[in-house]
Formats: structure tokens, sequence, C-alpha cells
RNA sequence: GGUCUGGUAGUUCAGUUGGUUAGAAUGCCGCCCUGUCACGGCGGAGGUCGCGGGUUCGAGUCCCGUCCAGACCGCCA
């Protein structure tokens, strides 16, 4: 037995109480004539005691000896600390130790195994198996499972029933680039890892698995970012003989389920605002509503004068900074360039301080006077003490840029508190957009997404018009499910890949399957997929998703750890039937 | 594909206009220490300044290239 209790679960009321303990020598303190050994699990911390009068002189000498990161175990005895310590559970006691035996050395880590490590990125995911020893990794991992554990609950509880879908499936051209793997007992063919099992699940509900989850892996050979892993864990969900609203209260309720049981808080309805709307009022499809700051659109209120970047502006808007006439000019123009940077790609900033005493003096007096500028404040909701900062030009840019200051702003101010959950639905999506590079609509959302009831028609005429019934669940400006009605008649299948560029012999030989299916007794059916990665990030008030990931892959899409990807062999090259040109 | 930031001791970082022997903290090693828990004290070891080239009497420092890491834009149905 290499253990009769855990590091963490030794009190006052174990003293006097035989024991074995296993575990990781976080630190040593040795005094001389006495020796501390901090001994570490999953659990927690328990401190164990040599010293001169009570242990033998051998077994002194061997604990002199042991370095950090040793696996031991001890047997001994809970006693009482003579002197204790109350910033951690175990601090009454300590074990006297009678038997010490090392299980297995240690060489010293590159980095501390402490909550505040002295390790870097790239250490820490070089020896992962390290990093996930200390507490906020090995904590999030835990409250990982807990999610998921709950998700499970839940949905279970709900009657829905989790089914596992293929990983070598095909690959297709819509959507991200795929991962591909090559087949060897079908030479030159590819299998290709799945963006999502969005036509398995749907294929479910062909199946009658009317209440479909999983908890599963998807791949996308897409560049990363601090929350975008090229594979990622997705609570997929579809259910059949379902409306809109009959899944987004399904989800709500588990997104509530969640909050509860995970962070013990309890959310009202969720609110609903349409994509347009959050266009409008936030600037992108994913706002953040913990905070106001609501973009006010000012065209009519300030196109009226010979103030030529605005007048020939698509769109002139702003935003009302709480507190913000306390910026000097120095930081006003230090937001200006940070707005002007390329990866905002503004042109400029015109704005107006809110004096308190209920005047206003803006960048643009020239043109404007108080009249117009309490028009301003008016549309934006500024109070005096605010500054009105205003964007113009092109909607489509305009909008993003005034969005990132609106987010920078907030963050700044403090008002983006990650124990705070403010959810959203976003609905109404547009079923098609626009793509430049191709010159032709591609679905926004995927291509089995059904378009609102009555708008078929709309599609021959004003594709970019057509509203679909896809829906995004948002949380603290962070979209973390997204799903919708799917389309389940050949017909319209067809008539969709039509519109998207498909020809019907493409459509065939690509989703086939699928419209046979649909000849079949398909029901009406639709679903949602929650990115389980960022998901748990946001619960645990975290932004990025790495330390929710056991093995995590790094910017450039490596696994530093095991070195991954490699090169392969000639002989497993033959096999595949490859040859490579580099 | 692009923009920005960084790479110096095991680790995290500092290093001035280019100028003698490249520093600090922490970790590590040794000795000491009668209740520590961020233990304390004394001493010690530890460096291809990412790599390659260039400018210069002289480069950690300036220039060019390159590699690596991170953040972001594009991309992510």
């Amino acid at each position: 037995m290499y253990r009769s209790h855990t590091c963490g679960e030794l009190r006052a009321a174990h003293i006097n109480t035989e024991v074995t303990l296993s575990g990781w020598v976080q630190k040593t303190r040795d005094k001389g004539f006495i020796i501390w050994v901090d001994l570490r699990d999953r659990y927690g911390i328990t401190q164990l005691v040599f010293d001169e009068e009570r242990t033998p002189k051998t077994m002194m000498e061997e604990a002199q000896k042991l370095g950090r990161e040793f696996v031991i175990q001890v047997k001994g005895t809970v006693i009482e600390r003579a002197s204790k310590n109350p910033n951690i559970p175990t601090g009454d006691i300590e074990i006297l130790v009678s038997e010490l035996t090392i299980l297995n050395p240690a060489i010293l880590p590159p980095f501390t195994i402490e909550d505040e490590t002295d390790g870097g990125e790239e250490l820490r995911m070089k020896y992962r198996y390290l990093d996930i020893r200390r507490n906020p990794v090995k904590n999030n991992l835990i409250f990982r499972a807990k999610v998921a554990q709950e998700v499970r609950n839940y949905l279970s509880k709900e009657g829905f029933i989790e089914v596992e879908t293929p990983y070598l499936i095909k690959s297709t051209p819509e959507g991200a680039r795929d991962f591909v793997v090559p087949s060897r007992m079908n030479a030159g063919q590819f299998y290709a890892l799945p963006q999502s099992p969005q036509t398995f699940k749907q294929l479910l509900m062909v199946g009658g698995m009317d209440k479909y989850f999983q908890i599963v892996k998807c791949f996308r050979d897409e560049d990363l970012r601090a929350d975008r892993q090229p594979e990622f864990t997705q609570i997929d969900c579809e259910m059949a003989f379902v409306e809109q609203d009959d899944i987004l209260n399904a989800f709500e309720g588990l997104t509530r389920h969640l909050l509860k049981e995970v962070n013990g808080i309890e959310v009202k309805e969720f609110p609903r605002m349409l994509y347009e709307d959050a266009l409008r009022l936030y600037g992108n499809d994913k706002p953040d509503i913990r905070f106001g700051m609501q973009f006010g659109e000012l065209n009519e209120v300030a196109q009226h004068k010979d103030f030529g970047v605005f007048n020939s502006a698509e769109l002139v808007v702003g935003i009302a900074v709480p507190g913000g006439n306390a910026y000097t000019r120095k930081e006003i123009d230090q937001l200006i360039d940070w707005l002007k940077r390329p990866q905002i790609g503004a042109l400029g900033m015109i704005y107006v301080r809110c004096n308190e005493d209920g005047t206003y003096k803006s960048s643009v007096d020239k043109f404007y006077d108080e009249a117009d500028l309490a028009k301003w404040a008016e549309v934006t909701g500024a109070k005096a003490g605010d500054l009105i900062c205003v964007l113009s030009g092109n909607t489509n840019r305009v909008r993003p840029q005034l969005s990132a200051l609106r987010m920078e702003l907030a963050t700044r101010l403090g008002m983006r508190n990650p124990k705070e959950f403010a959810p959203l639905w976003i609905l109404d999506f547009p079923l098609l957009e626009w793509d430049q590079d191709t010159q032709r609509y591609h679905a926004m959302h995927h291509p089995f997404t059904s378009p609102k009831p009555g708008q078929l028609e709309l599609l021959k005429t004003n594709p970019g018009e057509v509203k679909a019934n896809a829906y995004d669940l948002v949380l603290n400006g962070n979209e973390i499910g997204g799903g919708s009605i799917r389309i389940h008649d050949k017909k319209t299948q067809a008539l969709m890949f039509d519109y998207l560029g498909f020809t019907p012999e493409e459509a065939k030989s690509q989703f086939g399957f699928l419209m046979d299916a649909f000849q079949y007794g398909a029901p009406p059916h639709g679903g949602l997929a929650f990115g389980l990665d960022r998901l748990v990030a946001i619960l645990g008030g975290q932004e990025t998703i790495r330390d929710f990931i056991a093995f995590p892959k790094n910017n450039s899409g490596r696994d530093v750890m095991i070195d991954a990807p490699a090169p392969i062999d000639k002989k497993q090259l033959e096999e595949l039937n490859l040859k490579l040109e580099l």
C-alpha cells in the first residue's frame, strides 16, 4: 500500500494516527537539528518532520539528501505542530516519520513547481508534465473535468444520448482547411479529420436519435491564437422535431446549469438580440454586455455642417467613455495612435470632452457648436465627465474599429469583471456572406443552415438579405456556442449548394450521402455546438484557453514537448504511397 | 502571407552615447542555525549574450539576414 491518506486530508482529528503517505518533495527546510519536508500530491501539502531527538541518525542523513520533486513514501505518526500554520488546511499537524522510502529520485526541474512559477511559457510547455503539478494548471484541468461532468449530467438527465462519430472522414472544400491523413490501403487517397461532426449528427437525426450530444475533438488547420488551437473540443448537440426556441431553451438551460453548478451563480433569462442590432449597438456579433458604452450613430446630427470627413462618411458613430474627460491630451493622442495601428486601421478619431459644467470641448469646434455637441452627447448617452469618441467611414470598417476601442477602454476601466457573467443570444444571422476573394457568396454558418421561413425566394433576388435560422450564444464578449435549424429536405439542400456555387456533380460527390439520407424520412432538426475549451476558460475567469488544455500546441501549431509534427521515415512514406518534394 | 514585441547564468530579468573583468534576484552546491513554512546567516560554482554575416581600433549594444517564442491582422463554413 503506497498511501493510507492523501497529502490534503489530515487534520487535528487525526493526531496519533499511524499513516502512510506518498508524494513529491515540494521543499525541504533544513535547520540542522530539525528538517521539515513539504510533501505534495494532487490534494495538498502535508509537512513531514525529522529531528535529532526522535529520528534515527541514518534517516536524518537520508532526509537531508532529499531533493525537490523526489517521489517518496513515508510511514509515521500524525502529531500536533509546535507552531501551526494557519495558511494551509493541514497546518495544524505534521507527520513524525518512522520510515522513509525514496520511490524515485528526481533531477532538478527546470522551473519551480509553485503557483507563481519562475518558468516562462516555452519551458512550461516543453515540460508540461511538471507544469501540470502546479496548482493553477492542475486546478484548471480539474475545473474542466467538472464542467464536462456537469454537461453530461445535465444533458443525460434531459434525455440526450452521447454518440461517438468518426475522426477519419472526408475532406470538403468549404470552411476551414482540413487536416489530412493519407490512406495506406487506398493509394493516393486521404481521409480528413473532422472540423466538426456536423453531417454525422444530422445523419443521427435521420437515424432517429432525436437528442444527441458528444464531447468531441474537432480539427482545423488554421493559424492559432491565444484562444484558438488546431485541435479543440466541442460540446456538439443536435435535436430532432425542434424549432429555434426549443434549441435556445434547451441550451440556455445547460448554460444556466453550468453557471449554477460550476460557478454558483444564478442567471436570469438570457437576453436575445438580433444580429443587426448587435452590429448597430456594439459593432460586432459577440457583444460584451457586462457594461454599456453602446454605439450612438451620429449621421443625422453630424452631417449638416461643413466637416467633409463626416459628410462623406457612410457612418459616423461614437461611444461615451465614462470619466473619459479626465484623459490628458497626451493620453487621447495615444488612444488615437492605438486606433491607427494596422491591426485596427482607423484613420483618426474625433473626440468631445463633456465638461462637468455641462459645456463641451471637441477636436472639431471649428465645425460644430455647443448645441451640436449636446445632441451627440444625447445620442451616445454621454454624461458630464465623459469623453465621446467618434469614428467615421465605411460602416463595415468603422464598426469593428469602434468595437475594438470599446473593448480596450472597458478593459482599462476595469469594466470587464471575470466573476460576472452576461450571456446573450444573437439571432437571425445572415444566411450568406459575400466573399471578396472568390467573388461569390458563401455560407456564413455552414451550407446546411436553413433560411428563415419564406425567405427562400429572396435567395434569387437579394441573397445577402436572407436571414438564417442561425444563432450564437455569447458570454462576456466571446462566442461560446453557435448553431442553426438545418435544412432537412433534399430539394432545399440542393438549392443551397447551387446558390453557393456547387455544380450538381460537386454537391453529389461531396454531400450526396446527406442528400440521399434526406430522401428517406429526415425529421426537421437543428442543434448547436459549444466550444468547450473557451467555455471552460471563461467560466474559469481567464482569457487564454491553453492552461485549460493538458497538452496544448504552441503558436506555430507545434507540440514542443513531444516535438511534433516531425518527419516520417522513407518506409512509412512508401507504405503510404507518398513522395515528398521539399 | 503580414505587423509588433522579445531571445543575456538552470530560471526570471537588468545591462547607459558602442569602451576595462557582462550584473541582480531566484534556483543550485557547501558550511552554520533548537519550530520552520517565501525560513535565516556565511561562502561558492554557474555565461557560445539565439545563430550567421557586416560596420568599427573595439559589438550584448549599431546594420543585414536567419531561426525560435509570444500577441495581433489576414485566416478560422
